[in-house]
DNA sequence: GCAATTAGCACAAATTAGATGCGCTTTGAG
DNA sequence: CTCAAAGCGCATCTAATTTGTGCTAATTGC
């Protein structure tokens, strides 16, 4: 299906949430406390993005995760990428088809080159959407001004 | 996953054998011979196809479907809309999360409305990318030319 | 009449995605 | 030094989606 899964909303939503709280580490429960997210599979979502060198991670009290470049450099891409495994349109790109020996139509398929063009230009789509040009165009209202109405703030 | 679906594949490569054979009926048989996918699956997607307009059906013994609009009509947006449904990058535009009461993080999404952009953009490529431009921009051969038995295009 | 071929609907099998269980390691606070 | 907060790793279970079949009926040309 052409639709981003789950995992990689909870990540954005996750990274948008440490732009947010520029340079400090945030936890995962603190991330699940702002959105109302399943904490563990979060957690395993950020794990992948820290492996993924997206965001770093630092362990035990006070700990949690922060970006670990710059919003402008990481993007939507990035996420897609860490998260879902390089994009594949068709079944012949992705690693699971060539397992099973790969696609019996590829020898004569007519369709292969040219969806594989389509899939670049979707690939660069991903790439220059970067998590700043993502709260910067939407209707995003930052942390501290929504917390203005919360009843706790640190 | 950001990945078409097979049926969506089974789709267009039905379609381009359409437009080798021009305007002739063709049978799921003929084009199972073709290219080697399961019939029976191929037959569903070719029924999905002619609901939508996309293609045209004769019944009856020398029927088959044959393209119902211009190979310049017809484009890669309409075959994944009819065989995928309109695609939803996010979970909240996606019918089914809505019968299960939506998404609870929609009223302070930061992710929403700039992701809806990002599938705008999508589905214009996808709408733009017509069954022409597919085998035209390939390296296909149209069919005689490769019945004829040359391994390889001049 | 008969064989070829699509139509319709349901269902089982396979694949994928989502969510948890559980124990271990790291680290700052007290 | 102790302890609670956090992340790490891996296995596993469940739900959702996709893919492939079964079966029967309706058409159509010869
Ligand atoms: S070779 Fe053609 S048919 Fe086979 S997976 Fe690739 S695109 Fe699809
Ligand atoms: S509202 Fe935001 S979090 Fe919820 S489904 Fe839409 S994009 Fe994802």
């Amino acid at each position: 299906m052409l639709q981003l899964t789950k995992r990689t909303e909870y990540g954005m939503l996750a990274l948008v949430h440490m732009l947010d709280r520029d340079g400090e580490y945030v936890s995962v429960r603190e991330i699940c406390e702002r959105y109302p997210l399943p904490k563990r599979t979060v957690a395993e979502v950020l794990k992948d993005l820290a492996r993924n060198g997206v965001v770093e991670s630092q362990r035990g009290a006070g700990g949690g995760y922060t970006l670990a470049r710059s919003p402008d450099e990481i993007t939507l891409g990035h996420v897609v990428s860490a998260l879902e495994g390089a994009p594949a349109l068709t079944s012949c790109e992705s690693a699971l088809v060539l397992k099973n020996g790969g696609c019996e139509v590829q020898p004569s398929c007519p369709i292969r080159s040219p969806i594989h063009r389509v899939r670049e230009r979707l690939w660069q789509m991903l790439e220059h959407t970067t998590l700043r040009s993502l709260v910067a165009s939407g209707g995003h209202v930052p942390l501290h001004t929504a917390a203005a109405s919360a009843p706790h703030a640190p």
